[in-house]
RNA sequence: UGCCUGAUGGUGUAAUGGUAGCACAGGUGACUUUGACUCACCUAGUCAUGGUUCGAAUCCAUGUCGGGCAGCCA
């Protein structure tokens, strides 16, 4: 069922769900906060949007709030040209649905310093949502994404206390000569020689590194832990990096930058996160996000990481370096070419961002690696859009039939249905003429066994107007089709004295004279295999046919299409313009959103 | 060979000691002025072996198979 329709989808179950609603039962936190963390160093993608709704719907099931995060902590792979694309992206996938609960903070805002029950605080909080989405929509934009880089200072300040307390430590040993010291995971690793400096010089040498006396990688700060542990990511590993290079963000301000390990955590507790959700391979990392927290004797209630299977599509890539390749070798168009599994390029393609929520809803939450099938996503997109989409006639591939009892110069004007899904169904005019095209899979003249369509002194019904016979077929010297000549039977008709006669086909169709003419592209799966990600080489099990251009005959009233809306072109498929569109005097774009199914399989 | 984590029809997911259910896919039929939609019916599953129990997908043990972990990436 639609979104739209009366009855609410039941709210989603899962695992993470279950954790999250015992702890509203034993009120162990004021309000649920969650957050979208991305790196601003690509585009998002359908993998995303799984994340997107688990955190968004988990802040909106529990009047909570999920704040949109970038964790720039690396400035040499960022990008502020991420920071735009991504926060348009979120904010297209959640309108409508979770705008209410999306976490901003006042523009420019750090934390604040507070006192809480006597020990001192750093927090940030979000300007409230209620007046968020008219801020938004008005451009006044005194509100903005959280920034993990908006925390440096404070995440300076904790980074001091852990060297106070004997927690950490900085280690001169090369990048080399740290992973020759980590061990293995089957062997213990050895402590670097410097995890017995003084407090007094660490706090001098960290001091120094951020003052900038140091070149890239010469030092580091370290976390002192276990160099022994069993789990990899307790072998003292790095808080701080020197590098010197300027942020898309912070500005030129630092020199040395925090790793995502320590910033997360910390990012989390100053946001006052309570649900840290993420992905299964952080798994590992959940022993670290703790103890950096607890190390640190922190006054208000400490958030929790929570892991969960990321999504895996079949026929589909989401490496950002595959996707990459696929762009620079010009295999597609760009990031948002309409057969990119990028939100934009889903988007693009036509594709409601409530089907994307309402798949992503459906393949659950667990903790198990699996490959949905896209059948999954085809339903969804299907099921949306044949609730939503007005239906218009429209031929992508003309073969010209004259109907040669109607007299050239006649106008029938017949009334087609909008959309046969609504309650009260309404209808509009269609021009039938004496030319007219249908789609040239309609017709055959040596017609396969249960071929339903016009074939050689056959009927069949021109949806919404008649029933026609095939007569005659005129070829020109070389035997070729030149016209396919019928009778139309006008009292087969809406309100005709024959309207009742049944044949087995109904076609769609166009007129000949009163039509428009389009530039359509037909999108297939950009692969040929279930797992592209599998394959050796990914690029040779590219769909040659992920894209055909056909010139299309639209019937008039398609003339007045904006981008927002959404057609199925009857017995076809669903189809959306094209952003390469709106130029004045050319032709229409049209992308192929998804097809219809096709039982008849040939 | 270390640690973490997982395994239910073809695919995905539910059942939290008590009738293995749902969705997608597939098949058959009905309906149809979209070979769509809708509807009905069908196909098909608890990784293995032990144990506990009146009763096990669920708890325990062992094994098998899969995924993750050795970035100064996130």
């Amino acid at each position: 069922m639609s979104e739209s329709t009366a009855t609410p989808a039941p709210a989603p179950s899962d695992f993470i769900r279950d954790i999250v609603a015992t702890h509203v039962a034993e009120q162990r936190y004021a309000k649920i906060v969650t957050r979208f963390p991305p790196e601003p160093n690509g585009y998002l993608h359908i993998g995303h949007a799984k994340s997107i709704c688990l955190n968004f719907g988990i802040a909106r099931e529990n009047h909570g709030q999920c704040n949109l995060r970038f964790d720039d902590t690396n400035p040499v792979k960022e990008d502020v040209e991420y920071v735009d694309s991504i926060t348009t992206d979120v904010r297209w996938l959640i309108a409508g649905w979770a705008d209410h609960c999306l976490g901003y903070k006042p523009k420019g805002a750090h934390p604040a310093k507070t006192t809480v029950n006597g020990q001192p605080d750093y927090y940030l909080g979000p300007v409230d949502p209620s007046t968020l989405s008219s801020q938004l929509s008005t451009g006044s934009a005194s509100a903005e994404p959280f920034f993990a880089s908006d925390y440096f200072d404070q995440l300076y300040e904790y980074a001091l206390t852990l060297i106070r307390k004997g927690k950490a430590y900085v280690c001169d040993l090369t990048p080399e000569d740290t992973d020759k010291y980590r061990g293995a995971p089957d062997r213990p690793g050895q402590d670097s020689p410097f995890r017995t400096r003084s407090v007094a010089e660490n706090l001098d040498l960290f001091q120094r590194m951020k003052a900038g006396e140091f070149p890239n990688g010469a030092r580091s700060l370290r976390s002192k832990i276990d160099m022994a542990s069993p789990n990899m990511w307790l072998r003292d590993p790095l808080l701080y990096r020197i590098r010197h290079v300027p942020h898309h963000h912070a500005g030129d301000k630092w020199c040395i930058y925090p790793l995502y390990d320590y910033a997360h955590c910390l990012s989390d507790y100053v946001e006052g996160v309570t649900h840290s959700v993420c992905t299964l391979e952080f798994v590992d990392h959940r022993a670290l996000y703790d103890w950096v927290l607890e190390s640190l004797d922190l006054p208000r209630a400490l958030p929790h990481q929570y892991e969960f299977a990321k999504l895996t599509l079949g026929y589909t890539l989401v490496s950002k370096r595959k996707l990459l390749t696929l762009v620079n070798e010009q295999v597609v168009t760009g990031w948002d070419d309409p057969r990119m599994p990028t939100l934009s390029g889903l988007r693009r393609r036509g594709i409601p961002a409530s089907a994307l929520r309402r798949f992503v809803t459906s393949v659950g939450v667990t903790k198990f690696d699996s490959l949905t099938d896209i059948a999954v996503f085809e339903h969804a997109v299907r099921d949306e859009l044949n609730q939503v989409a007005a239906r218009r006639l429209a031929v992508l591939k003309p073969v010209r039939i004259v109907l040669s009892n109607i007299p050239a110069g006649e106008v029938i004007e017949v009334d087609a249905t909008n959309n046969p899904q609504s309650d009260t169904p309404t209808t509009r005019k269609v021009a039938l003429t004496r030319e007219v095209f249908i789609e040239a899979d309609d017709f055959a003249e040596v017609p396969p066994p249960k071929y339903f369509r016009l074939k050689p002194g056959g009927e069949v019904r021109l949806k919404y107007a008649c029933i026609i016979k095939c007569d005659e077929l005129v070829r020109d010297a070389a035997g070729q089709i030149t016209e396919i000549r019928c009778t139309a039977d006008l009292t087969t008709r809406t309100g005709g004295v024959n309207v009742d006669k049944k044949v087995k086909g109904t076609i769609h169709w166009v007129s000949a004279t009163h039509c428009l003419d389009a530039e359509v592209r037909l999108y297939d799966r950009l692969f040929t295999v279930p797992e592209p990600a599998a394959e050796e080489d990914f690029l040779k099990v590219v769909n040659p046919k992920s894209l055909e251009v056909v010139t299309a005959k639209l019937e008039l009233s398609l003339a007045a299409t904006k981008p927002e809306d959404r057609y199925q072109f009857e017995r076809l498929g669903y189809f959306a313009l094209d952003k390469d569109s709106p130029k004045s005097g050319s032709p229409l774009v049209f992308n192929r959103t998804i097809t219809l199914r096709d039982n008849w399989a040939k």
